[in-house]
DNA sequence: TTGAAAGCGCTAACAA
DNA sequence: TTGTTAGCGCTTTCAA
């Protein structure tokens, strides 16, 4: 047997070293009620002594909550996740609540349990299940409740949903590249399955309006770095003056093999990324993208769990709507 | 009062429903002895009926284990420990644990309590803390064992330990360069506390033996993209032929740096990395650097951390050997 | 094989 | 103000 940490002292213990009952140390420790001054000091002198703390366990039991929250994400690798993880950690932590990770790596079929499991550890969970079927999640809320949904909503549900408004950061992307002249568009298209992709891609469908406002050339790409680098060729030769990429991620992995390629960005063809991830604004050229604020996703979903936790109703969908960052990535067309 | 997912049942309601004692419940429940066969068809009946799972919280107290373990790390934007916490995500998720984090967002100060506290927690810690005092890490270890600290050796404690082997990894980038003909080598330095940057400059300084193999330029830098890219003019400026930057994101503003100024790479300077986070290769031009295992790390450090739980003993010290990848970013040095 | 009972460590009514 | 008591939901000896 290994030694598990110094045996811990329990309410017990301290209450017989301050010769008082469990109650009282019990009480002393929470800063409840008027414990009289000389009995407390004796409780605190004897807990510290006994080097006693809690058992988060024990009262969690007690109490029906754990000061814990879980986040349930596919793929700890997605950048954007790791930014949500990194908001709702700290405002979490800053309210003394933990933070409990769940990664169904990219396993749809196990999120399901997945996400109850981790729901009966925790006072509440942070969902961001892009894949998950509409109809499984609503069957789910009730046993995620509390929760909040990040990037997908449930319409008439009353889970609260933070989403980035993608169809306005698409439109604002477009929008620069048409007033650059670019009427051959190539979107690199996410994993098909994705919600935020299929979001994406409408917004292009619906802005090129079957090719009346510009051409729309779709290129089924992925997620990743390589994804991007390994269509490259396929986008130079398809004609297309300006590529919309998924995400950063790809556009950077496409930036690099057209560079390989010998084609130039922005001369030849112009790139937009989508999240501006901490690298973008260091690519050669830098990457003209639609900023998504990340931090704030995270931060604010720790807002909306904290209100259903402590029982408030509160705001039930917020849009966030990405800021364009015109960098260098971008260029008027080359006639 | 809001809905806090659907009332959960108990064992006590399975036993009722199924007209048996809580014992023979929890024995089917966890598979244990034989129960009667119809008895237990009786209880898995009841159980599926009521939508019935055992309670962590309940279990976990009953237990004294919460099959759950922790990793503290300062700071969770660093692509470093994304990467260790995904590996041991994991293969912890894959032996039916969960994963707790908490990150000290960089305040050693509160790391220790934080850490304290979250052991409470859980069966075990994975620690990756650059920068606490050494006395105080070995004052606390007896409090977070089982224990595994990522990065960072505690000789003669007895805790395993897994560390980036990083004078070999700098020797090799050195190595490079050297046999590239380059005599000046700037090294962007990272944050001084962290160990990580102390050990790489050790092996520089050793490697240089005072001028005599090389001239060692420091400049002090920093551990993020920004810091890189702010230093591009100084590094310009020094006359040095090449440089090894404290990692690739730092390598990676450097990089975009020099481009700005219309420094080229690795034609005027070469730029080498350390870590070969994933779009290392992707840059223009692609990173030489050092590539470490980081998916291993954490996947080691679940290994060692169950050895413990189970009771094993397990090897202690284990150094990962980065490999050196050479790309674009280095080139022989223009006389 | 099954059940009764005690216990994991804490909290919270209720009484005193 | 303090203590007594019951209880959170589960596991596990110990007897039967």
């Amino acid at each position: 047997m290994v030694e598990q940490g110094r045996s811990t002292a329990t309410i017990t213990r301290v209450a017989e070293a301050a010769g008082v009952s469990r109650a009282t140390v019990s009480r002393v420790m929470n800063g409840h009620s008027t414990v009289a001054p000389e009995l407390a000091e004796r409780v605190l002198a004897a807990a510290r002594a006994l080097d006693y703390a809690p058992s988060p366990v024990a009262r969690s039991l007690a109490l029906g909550r754990t000061a814990t929250i879980a986040l349930i994400v596919p793929d700890l690798s997605n950048p954007m996740f790791q930014d949500v993880l990194r908001g709702l950690s700290l405002a979490a932590g800053a309210d003394g609540h933990r933070l409990l990770i769940a990664e169904s790596n990219e396993h749809v079929e196990d999120e399901e349990v997945l996400a109850i499991e981790a729901r009966r550890r925790c006072d509440g969970v942070v969902l961001a299940s892009p894949r998950l079927p509409t109809a499984d999640l609503e069957r789910l809320v009730p046993q995620l409740t509390p929760l909040v949904l990040i990037n997908r909503k449930l319409p008439g549900s009353g889970v609260p949903s933070l989403s980035v408004d993608h169809a306005a950061g698409i439109g604002d992307l477009v929008a620069h590249l048409l007033s650059l002249g670019h009427r051959r568009i190539a979107y690199l298209a996410g994993p098909p399955a994705s919600t935020s992709n299929r979001d994406r891609l409408d917004a292009l469908l619906r802005l090129s309006d079957h090719g009346r406002e510009f051409e729309l050339i779709q290129v089924p790409c992925g997620a990743m770095f390589d994804n991007g680098h390994d269509v490259a060729g396929e986008v130079a030769g398809s004609g297309a003056t300006a590529v919309v990429a998924y995400n950063d991620m790809v556009a950077f992995g496409a930036l690099s093999g057209l560079h390989e390629l010998g084609v130039s960005v922005p001369g030849q063809i112009s790139i937009t990324g989508f999240d501006d991830i901490p690298f973008a604004r260091f690519t050669t050229p830098p990457l003209t993208t639609a900023a998504v604020p990340k931090n704030t996703l995270g931060k604010q979903a720790w807002e909306q769990l904290r209100n259903q936790l402590d029982g408030r109703r509160t705001k039930h969908e917020a849009d966030f709507r990405p800021r364009l960052l015109v960098r260098g990535s971008t260029g008027r067309v080359s006639s």
